[in-house]
DNA sequence: ATGCTGATAGCAAGCGCTTTCTACTGGGCA
DNA sequence: TGCCCAGTAGAAAGCGCTTGCTATCAGCAT
């Protein structure tokens, strides 16, 4: 059937042994001889049982790469930039990299990290905020855990850090930061009346972007009315769409919404187009995370930019070992504020 | 270290064997072992070795899906839409699905089939339009063949039929027909100088779409300077952007502009507002796919609606051998002509 | 010559699981 | 009462590879 190392073994007049090796190239071989089995791998067409060398090895060459939901870009954009890290590292041997698509369900998160344990993935990479819930982080923790005490190295993209040493490297988004400062942005622009669409509610990036969303307030003196203009959704259009009819319904002159997200934002453009409202004439929008098209959109949607790209590559190369890890395990990547036509000062009524 | 089944076995008093049987569950054990062997699976938090496991059944439970690009939303519901599908099914064992991302390259293609099947894949799936030299094509149905006569299940979704009987299923998208269809529709509304922004030359994809553009060109009796009203690119964006920008210079009278896809239908419409031109007032815009924000661009998108969630799904369904094949192996997709704001007659000048 | 050393190659023992074949048990039936 | 069979469990032979250890050999110093 499909030919195994024996084969090429026989047909180069050599060992397993020394195929093996010539395969791995962590040994001396005459160059005589490596040249040979090469050959006869060539003619073989012989390609490596993975399995059976990650067994005998006690190592895979698998990485996983977790996702929260991979037909939104802002996961598509990460992900394939940290497989394209991995593809170009120069390792032994080249690295399966997999992306692995949990749907935002904790159950099918947990099943994913448990079926790359049963692969003794080389490395898992997770990425998008946590679930609150805290028998899922735990759960979670303790999966990590023991795929890191398996030898899998552990990195958080996007992801807020974990307690314990069993990450390898945390790549943490400034939400908060960020959040604010999109906020203060507005605030400075002059509006008071400020709906927010947020996403989840028990996502951390959720609580993260909105506090950073409540401080700008409270540091203006604006908290008050906060809680009657924060609607929460999903982190799709659909959602904004919603959310903005809601707060609308609730508060008739806001004059500025910020959404969880770009996707989210444009909803709400959406909804307020709909409904006859001009943005940024009647109302500001704002969005977070600055995908491709939101430089785009009509008008061009204020954001704050992370840079997904550069994040994703970096937590490739840090599941790789390809880059030491930063100090203290946690590095944090900060937004940067992207002002558009989406927002202007307010309708001077 | 880690639990093996031996110690499972050991703790729960049977033998390997049984142990083994109560977790495939493809033999009769008896209840109460069954219990006592799950309580020691518990107890020890056991994990399979998936490596060893392979190796012993020559057969693994990873499904690859090999997309171009997974930051482009339309491989993102395909993907999402198949791993859903696959998570959903219940097989014997829950399969490991994982999205390969290529890049467009075709080496990188090879690699990751070579990678799958050295992990002995149980199925992999294939998206998106294939590359048209012949030599890479050949390579690329040989890996298939080789990997079909491994056992592994062969699904393409989104790509034209491959010459041989290794593919189990083939989905293949209508994007002739559906290239017609609008370019038709283009004409119904009185336009005759239309411009079309293709994907890149070498893909198949490209190519489809443009000949049913050219055939209802053809049908209509415009076909005539068609060659000088294309423009090709990438599928981006910024293609778009830039190739409408080529075709005013070459053909200032435009009236309307078919795209490659929605991303770059966008970055057409984008480039004709930047040169004072408003859509559809100007020049009416198409694009291809429908993705989930074209129905939110303003103005919303006259497109082309390709089922992606329902074909990645069935394509998902198809590789795990819960669904048949469709007869001859080849179910064609077809798409759906959505006619919104972005396309209007021309002004009558 | 003799013994050493460094460079290669081979032997063989697993890695942890699956699965065939065999062995044992108890009950139903003659 | 004895036999056969269904039901269940175990023994053991691998699956194809890696790798520690050993064997071989040339060249060189002694």
């Amino acid at each position: 059937m499909t030919a195994t190392l024996a084969d090429v073994a026989a047909r180069a007049q050599v060992s397993p042994a020394t195929v093996s090796r010539v395969l791995n190239g962590n040994y001396p071989v005459a160059a005589a001889t490596r040249e040979r089995v090469l050959r006869a791998v060539d003619e073989l067409d012989y390609v490596l049982n993975g399995p059976a060398s990650s067994l005998a090895a006690a190592t895979s060459d698998l990485i996983g790469i977790l996702v929260n939901d991979i037909a939104d870009p802002f996961f598509g954009i990460m992900a394939g930039a940290a497989q394209a890290a991995i593809g170009e590292g120069r390792g032994a041997r080249e690295k399966l990299s997999v992306i692995c698509n949990t749907g935002g369900s904790p159950e099918r998160e947990l099943t994913y990290l448990t079926l790359l344990q049963r692969q003794r993935a080389a490395a898992v990479i997770v990425t998008g905020g946590a679930l609150e819930d805290p028998a899922h982080q735990a759960a979670v923790g303790a999966k990590l855990a023991r795929l890191a005490g398996a030898g899998t190295r552990i990195v958080l993209c996007g992801r807020p850090p974990l307690p314990g040493d069993s990450v390898t490297a945390t790549l943490a988004f400034d939400n908060r930061g960020g959040g604010r400062r999109l906020t203060e942005h507005l605030i400075g622009l002059g509006h008071r009346r400020i709906g927010y669409v947020a996403g989840p509610t028990e996502r951390t990036t959720t609580r993260h972007r909105l506090e950073g969303h409540r401080a700008a307030l409270a540091a203006a003196g604006l908290a008050n009315a906060l809680d009657a203009r924060v609607v929460h959704g999903s982190y799709d259009r659909r959602s904004g769409y919603d959310a903005v009819l809601e707060l609308l319904r609730r508060e008739p002159e806001l004059t500025a919404v910020v959404a969880a997200n770009d996707t989210v934002a444009l909803g709400a453009c959406a909804a307020l187009r709909d409904r006859g409202l001009s943005v940024p004439g009647d109302v500001s929008v704002a969005g977070f995370v600055d995908l491709p098209f939101s430089a785009d959109a009509v008008p061009a949607l204020t954001t704050v930019r992370l840079p997904l790209y550069e994040a994703g590559a970096r937590a490739g190369r840090l599941a790789l070992g390809a880059e030491p890890a930063p100090p203290g395990g946690i590095a944090t990547v900060h937004g940067e504020l992207m002002v558009r036509a989406s927002t202007a000062g307010p309708r001077t009524a």
